[in-house]
DNA sequence: AGAAAAATGAGAATGATTATCATTATTAGT
DNA sequence: ACTAATAATGATAATCATTCTCATTTTTCT
């Protein structure tokens, strides 16, 4: 475990904060091949994880079963389309009164250090497609 | 697609339905083969799949790779372990303002249809480990 | 009963992720 | 700078949850 980062992490890093759609870890590999074409998948598998141990990065989870990551580190919020499984963060502050998690954790008994509002609904684009395949049919 | 639920899978309903920890596909098929010997583990995944679609039980995901399963299909928020992974429910309605719901959804342009709030921290059981940890070293 | 349709289970296939390990690069001590 | 020790790398094999395939069995309908 060190502070500073190689050449490979660096390349690594710099793909994801580029990225605002959450890569997977297979688009991350294919991104950072065009600068280091020797590098290989591990390795791109071992920085992801190295990363998030770091915290430069966060994983993220939905509902397919690829891992996406996420150079956004501050606590923030997600919509998930119902249709597509899209991810999408929600760009505002969302201001849960502190009471109700509190509330909410006690119930549960954890020790709260964090929280995401989770919305679902179908996103933008879905939305669209929709209404084009009523016309169209 | 049928409305009645043939043997194995009012085997497989009742077993999500009695168990309180949200069992993966394998732990759900090792509880069923007790009644059922005969079944097989495809049919688990066909039956788990049926019973989402049908609204039966939901399917949840958070950080591990096996997805688990929940018969309580009512909606309600999850508090998940930061140490050991542990996703519990939170036994209480956690009304969160409808207007901040709304103002978050509107944000990303969702056609919002609903929520989970999801909290974060090490749960009891790791708490009163990490105690243990402590006094033992 | 008997034909048609659906469900079943055994095992192969898939695909993301992880482990292994010989090789290469980096660091530390002198 | 020179070597010994250490860590990082990448190719490939292994793992493991899930999905697919398909021949057989069960159910449904008449």
């Amino acid at each position: 475990m060190h502070d500073r980062l190689n050449k490979n992490s660096m390349a690594v890093l710099k793909m994801v904060r580029a990225s605002h759609s959450h890569p997977t870890a297979s688009e991350v590999y294919e991104a950072v091949r065009q600068e280091r074409p020797q590098i290989g998948l591990a390795s791109i598998y071992r920085i992801l994880h190295n990363l998030v141990e770091q915290n430069y990065i966060k994983e993220l989870r939905h509902g397919d079963d690829t891992c996406r990551y996420d150079a956004h580190t501050a606590r923030h919020d997600h919509a998930i389309c119902t249709q597509c499984g899209a991810l999408l963060d929600i760009p505002i502050d969302v201001a849960l009164p502190q009471d109700l998690l509190e509330a909410a954790a006690q119930a549960t008994g954890i020790e709260f250090s964090s929280h995401e509002l989770r919305l679902y609904g179908r996103c933008p684009t879905c939305q669209g497609q929709a209404v084009q395949h009523k016309t169209v049919e």
